[in-house]
DNA sequence: TATTGTTATACTCTATAACTATA
DNA sequence: TATAGTTATAGAGTATAACAATA
């Protein structure tokens, strides 16, 4: 844990230096640059996000700074499409080299290739174990974000 | 990253459920359960805590919460020395199994034996390799608190 | 001069609950 | 009735800068 810290203080360092963006923000730009198309509000938000709500304000941000559109979809008129625009697409571009210098500086360099391999075998594995993992509470009003959104423990007080 | 992401998640929830802790005081109150003595504020953050400030203000709490103790150094009146209290204590032992099931559940089980010490292994070396690593930005003001807090950049505007 | 720690402050982010609108 | 998404709001946490006190 003490060296997932390092590396995700050292990711964060390096986006917020060369992009603004945080890590979480990052991940999005990241997803829709890669992806094809547009994607829902909730296709992003799998994997990187717990709640609704703070995917629309991360999203609201990244479209307030010019990354993203986000637009009714025509298939469903409650679903929100977002779309990476240009300069969004240029902003992952820019802040690529570096974010893969970081990693590999970080976390690949100290390792062989085989462990690293196993490495990536090891913790594919376990993700996808998590994924199948039954939610600790199954609390309602709060599906439709995957597993990981699902897994939301019951309100603080 | 998503495994991380997942099991970060997840043991938030566990000990905020159980014990009202976020990851970061649950880590503190680790380290000065496990360890003998008092600790200096120093001390306790190094590898939990990015900032003095943050420390500061989490002791703050758990001072508050009547977990620690704060008191002044007789070698070195600049330091202050932290102590679990035996509140402290029990909580911290009364939340740990908790942390060890969730842990168990989330990445131990779907590993073997030996997929478990390698993963040990190879992120004992990572993390060592990280520690090693010459900050970025070695700003001024920003020392003691080892070489994850000297990691710290510039500021932000 | 350097180090230890605190404080004031500003800001980012997250989450719950309530709500709207569509399927 | 369930799902998609937003909004309002509250709270937790972090970091910078300035500061006081001691080494």
């Amino acid at each position: 844990m003490e060296a997932v810290s390092l590396l995700q203080h050292q990711v964060e360092q390096q986006l917020r230096a060369e992009g603004d963006l945080s890590y979480v923000q990052f991940q999005l730009l990241a997803r829709l640059a890669t992806s094809h198309g547009r994607m829902t509000m909730t296709q992003l938000a799998d994997g990187v996000v717990y709640s609704r709500s703070g995917l629309t304000y991360q999203a609201g941000l990244l479209e307030e700074a010019g990354l993203i559109t986000r637009g009714r979809s025509p298939d469903d008129d409650r679903a929100t499409l977002v779309t990476v625009t240009d300069k969004g697409r240029a902003l992952f571009d820019r802040v690529l080299p570096g974010h893969v210098q970081v990693t590999r500086r970080m976390l690949f360099d100290p390792l062989a290739d085989d462990e690293l391999e196993r490495l990536g075998d090891i913790m594919s594995r376990v993700r996808d174990h998590m994924r199948a993992q039954p939610p600790r509470s199954a609390a309602r009003g709060n599906r439709g974000l995957g597993p990981a959104a699902r897994a939301k423990a019951a309100p603080r007080e």
